[in-house]
DNA sequence: TTGCATTTACGAAACTTTTCGTATATCATT
DNA sequence: AATGATATACGAAAAGTTTCGTAAATGCAA
């Protein structure tokens, strides 16, 4: 049983912040500007990134700890609620609501490795066993 | 081989017209129109849906025939592609590009049938011996 | 041919998301 | 205590997306 917190769906801006902060761990915002520039050649403002941050912290996608100076923030969202319900839109929206369409697309395009392959083949298996 | 177009990713509202193209084929935008509004709750005005049926046809995602008053919107963009290049676009941005978690996470939560669970298989097995 | 309904064209308003300028506070160093 | 570096707060500009009001054109029916 997982508490249904329901939060409000990331923007793109916002779920590449919350990439980051699943990956790592609790992190500062100077931490997470810098790792947004490594990923991205366009360079992003340090307020920019803090803005949005203080705005996530609003919609209680994250939290802070604000006893010193610099404050630590954390994902409140969970990793596998927000993919699970960002999936479900987008299956919605680019393949009419059909998982299997979109898990056939997936498989098709990428080169998916022999362990892949086999993690796949458990879950059907354990899925067919009901 | 397939000729790459290369054209502009649809935004979400782009995408419903998109859909009902896909399906629905050449149409006009009094049935587009009304599809939409079939669909969802909330009324669109139908200069909504001309403005932004116009507005892809700039951008090459949808061509229209003139001929008579009521114009014919035919989609550009092809379903196939435009799925692939939306489903990178998603892993990349929600599952870090891991294809298989997305995978793993598409098949987990929606329940699927076993015709379904076979094509699937079916589509494992021909990628293991290609 | 006059008038009504329907269509397209155009521009701008309304919203949402992203970005950043500027002000102010805090800390460390001298 | 003064200086410089770094932090947060706040508001608003900039950019992107969606919506619609209004005008003008076209076709149909009386």
């Amino acid at each position: 049983m997982s508490k249904k917190s329901n939060l409000p769906q990331p923007t793109d801006a916002e779920l590449e912040i919350l990439q980051i902060l699943w990956e790592a761990g609790p992190s500062t915002v100077r931490f997470i500007n810098e790792k947004l520039n490594e990923q991205q050649e366009k360079e992003i403002g340090y307020t920019t990134t803090l803005k949005l941050m203080q705005i996530m912290t609003e919609k209680k996608l994250l939290s802070r700890n604000t006893e010193s100076r610099t404050h630590v923030y954390l994902a409140e969202a969970v990793q596998g609620d927000t993919q699970k319900a960002l999936l479900k839109k987008f299956v919605d929206a680019a393949f009419q609501g059909s998982a299997t369409s979109l898990v056939m697309q997936a498989l098709g395009n990428h080169q998916t490795s022999q362990e892949e392959l086999d993690e796949i083949k458990a879950l059907i298996e354990k899925i067919e066993k009901g």
